[in-house]
RNA sequence: GUGGCCGUAGCUCAGUUGGUUAGAGCGCCAGGUUGUGACCCUGGAGGCCGGGGGUUCAAGUCCCCUCGGCCACCCCA
């Protein structure tokens, strides 16, 4: 069927089944409501709380919180003008869920703010695999605590999700961005060396020199990556405090098992980090190897106007890629939810009485199917079994007349007749369990 | 934003050097079995050949533009 409309571009509608068609979801509802289920247990184990927050947010909060010169705020928002207001459609929640931290005075509630969530963002790129302009996130935050600790269980709690849906093989990398002082004397020292290398850097790099020397660390440009090789390295530059802190959370994570890769190259693309920095990856991804990544960001809150810092670390997680990557390693996802029982009636007064029972059963709890196109006997048995019922009862005229219906399993084919009043206890008795 | 590849039924794909009413398999619907699914058989519905323009007597086939998808750059989830 034709419709002169589709998804906007970069977009995608997640699906009941897979009938994977271009620009569908990577994963159908079942699946994606898997995923969320597995974030919402394992958030609840560390004891995070869940934070919703709005899509649309003024745009000032995200160029501030992010930053003017990063590649989002500059040239990826979905942003607009409506009378006096600037607005944005979310790119990240970070910043969003600081905003609602300071603006309700969480921290009033006592004690560390744990806040976990789950919701779409919105970046104007061009999409390929692995990217979409909407696409969904998962994270949490640890909020109120400079304790690193709290960096350490921020990153178990990313690796324990991955870990509940069965991925492997992952890399976890690690950095420290440290504190503003050591930053600042190594952009310093960075620029320094670049000097003398101006004519070979490209463009972008050149610019980055004076708007966001950090970023030029991760380049892919192959020369660049030669003329980085001698740099003067982001960690001796760290001080003492910000050393220790480094120290401290590599000796945590270890207690807890997380593996991890030590990257000194390691930059995350956002202006309010400091101190822990990380990123964990996986080569079944193609270009887009970031399954999610963090760090601590001690600045942000005052960045956005607070009088009080609210030192806090978070991770930001991309759902389609968590889907790919599931998909690409074949692990296993429930089954999609069928119904218990299917209706099939022959004749008006039967089609009365399945209509009748089918809302009756439901309010017993059990999951009903039945035709709504008063259809031939033989093509609802074709619907039952397609829908996978394991139970079909099939109701005539002769059922009508002995107040017995003929019930059929269809896993074997057997069929045998229940009464009327005892057909709720015939099938809850031989069902898993109903809900 | 830049580049490469691609765009024929719901899905996977055929479609001869441009040449009658565009095909197959699967799926869907109906019938074979006027009370029974999964197998089998028969039939049917479903395509502005992504859209627009051009070349030509003639375009699904060639050219241009556009939209969309995929992949990469960039960047990140």
């Amino acid at each position: 069927m034709n419709t002169d409309f589709q998804s906007i571009k970069g977009t995608f509608d997640i699906l009941p089944d897979t009938a994977t068609t271009d620009g569908a979801s990577p994963a159908p509802t079942t699946t994606w409501r898997y995923v969320e289920r597995v974030v919402h247990r394992v958030m609840a184990r560390f004891n995070a709380e869940e934070i919703r927050t709005p899509v649309l947010e003024p745009t000032p909060l995200i160029a501030r919180g992010i930053g003017a010169y990063t590649d989002i705020v500059s040239k990826e928002m979905f942003a607009f003008e409506r009378g006096d207001t600037q607005y944005v459609l979310r790119p990240e929640v970070t910043a969003p869920v600081m905003r609602a931290y300071l603006q309700h005075h969480l921290d009033q509630r006592g004690g560390v703010q744990k806040l976990y969530y789950i919701g779409p963002c919105f970046r104007a790129e061009r999409p390929q695999k692995g990217r979409y302009r909407q696409f969904h996130q998962f994270g949490a935050e640890i909020m109120g605590t400079a304790d690193p600790r709290a960096d350490a269980e921020c990153i178990a709690m990313m690796q324990a999700i991955y870990d509940a849906v069965g991925l492997t093989g992952l890399t976890l990398r690690l950095n420290s961005v440290g504190n503003p002082p050591s930053r600042a004397r190594f952009v310093e020292a960075l620029q320094t060396y670049l000097q003398p290398y101006l004519e070979e850097l490209s463009e972008t790099s050149r610019q980055r020199l004076e708007t966001n020397p950090l970023r030029i660390l991760d380049t892919k440009n192959e020369h660049e990556q030669e003329i980085l090789q001698e740099a003067p390295v982001l960690l001796d530059f760290l001080d003492q405090e910000s050393r220790a802190h480094y120290d401290t959370v590599k000796g945590l994570l270890d207690d807890l098992d997380v593996a991890y890769t030590e990257d000194p190259t390691l930059v995350r693309g956002l202006d309010y980090y400091t101190h822990t920095a990380f990123e964990l990856e996986s080569d079944d991804l193609g270009a887009q190897s970031a399954l999610g990544g963090g760090g601590r960001y001690d600045l942000l809150a005052q960045e956005l106007g607070s009088k009080q810092p609210v030192p806090s670390i978070g991770f930001a997680s991309g759902i389609e890629r968590l889907l790919l990557a599931m998909d690409a390693q074949g692990v296993a996802v429930p089954a999609k939810p069928t119904a218990d029982v299917f209706l099939a009636a022959l004749g008006d007064e039967a089609e009365r009485w399945v209509f009748r029972w089918a809302q009756q059963l439901r309010t017993e709890g059990l999951a009903v199917a039945l035709d709504l196109r008063g259809r031939s006997l033989k093509a609802q048995m074709k619907e039952a079994n397609r829908q996978d019922a394991p139970y079909t009862l099939i109701i005539g005229g002769n059922e009508l007349n002995t107040g017995r219906a003929s019930v059929k399993e269809m896993a074997t084919g057997e069929q045998e007749e229940v009464a009327f009043d005892a057909l709720v206890d015939y099938l809850k008795g031989r069902l898993p369990a109903v809900a």
